[in-house]
DNA sequence: AAGAGTGGGATTGTATACAATTATACGAGG
DNA sequence: CCTCGTATAATTGTATACAATCCCACTCTT
């Protein structure tokens, strides 16, 4: 939450530090590092030829995303999150996806709306090839647009990070080819709202959008994944 | 976000690091360090006795909690909220109080509500009184048990960071009697919703809630004290 | 006089050394 | 056989040393 914008931006690339940062966090989202797994400064700075301190620096920013949990004088862990963990994150998104929603009708621009309309496109293009991988792309990139579009850098970062934080359980969201079209579908909606400057329909589609794609996810087998317990 | 529950309790206190870190943003929110002011590691070490490797560590959480911007190979510097962030922050808070309020009706605990009914009791009589420390005291106590009874560690602690984010412009949101007197009635109302179970209804008036204390805030002079630029 | 280049000082970035703490293993005593 | 305590190893916490970068003033050139 900052001067919100690109705090990660100018910082993450080009610093040892900073790319120690985002190699823990990618490995942590793609499971390289498990739940509970423990994070030893000395292992991970030699695997990545460094020296502690960066690798211990990285560790106090992954705490504060979530990643991992330190407790002090004993270590880092990979943090777990629960099936509900998960529901609460997308009742959350669900509300803030639906104020950005409402900001982005005020606040889109023209070109910003154009590149919406080609991602819709482009993207019922993929659907009917049942490119999944183009589709998730394309899903993601959408919502990027959405959040730019909002014109608020608090809210922005925010739905950003929990976009982050939810693509380690969300591998199969869009993995059913009838999902896929759906979301799409509602991502038409949404556009139209907005483009008709309708900001309550706007918000209550980008609200529904989000528990759709949670209710999907749920059916696909979260739930069989991942059971009650932390994941 | 994490198992994201106590990290900072954990940490904070004991650690050579967490207590450099307290110092710091109590300083920022006290207004010690100010706007766009540059954060010298060594200044800050000699001053606390410490050496650079601390408060290097604290300045990345600094960061990551947006009290501070680090450009690297440059400086740390104190975050500056525009006008326009503490009213994105104020309606990104409306909802999710509201979440948590309703979330609330179904979770809370007989203690947690009974802590409630005192605290709403205690801040009458400190309203009564003119007690001003006291009746922001007692508002915060409100929306942490609030935070405490949703019973969801994702929400939780988000709306734990956002109120601690505006901790820096709130200083004078209570200073008057009469606002804290309505605040607490709204509390009052909110309290008897949850107790009435009745979800819709808390949500809606922890939304309101929100919003007057916003407009409230807008209303006592941030305005003029901000202006429309960074503060 | 204006501008590019250059050098020194200050500041951050990284590595390493040392201290403190915790976990583990082993043995003594019950 | 179990428990407790101690010693030792492993790991994190902190301090310091060294490297890289940046900023600013000064000079040299045109």
């Amino acid at each position: 939450m900052n001067s919100y914008d690109n705090r990660h931006a100018a910082n993450e690339q080009y610093s040892l530090r900073g790319r120690v940062f985002q190699k823990i966090r990618d490995d942590i989202l793609s499971g390289k590092y498990k739940e509970h797994e423990e994070l030893k400064e000395v292992a991970i700075g030699e695997e990545l030829g460094v020296s502690r301190t960066p690798v211990r620096e990285a560790f106090r920013q992954l705490e504060l995303e979530g990643l991992i949990q330190i407790i002090p004088n004993k270590g880092a862990y990979v943090t777990g999150i629960t099936a509900k963990d998960v529901k609460d994150i997308y009742m959350i998104r669900s509300l803030l996806e639906g104020l950005c929603a409402r900001m982005a009708t005020e606040k889109i621009t023209k070109e910003q709306l154009e590149e919406m309309e080609e991602n819709i496109y482009l993207a019922q293009f993929h659907a009917d090839k049942g490119h999944m991988d183009q589709m998730a792309e394309l899903d993601n990139r959408f919502h990027d647009i959405l959040y730019e579009a909002c014109d608020s850098k608090m809210l922005e970062h925010l739905l950003r990070d929990f976009h982050q934080y939810v693509l380690r359980v969300r591998q199969k969201t869009l993995s059913t080819n009838t999902r896929g079209r759906a979301s799409n579908d509602e991502h038409r909606q949404i556009m139209e709202a907005i483009k008709a400057k309708d900001a309550a329909k706007a918000e209550e589609l980008a609200n529904i959008h989000m528990i759709n794609a949670y209710d999907n996810m749920v059916k696909n087998g979260l739930n069989d994944i991942y059971g009650d317990e932390s994941i």
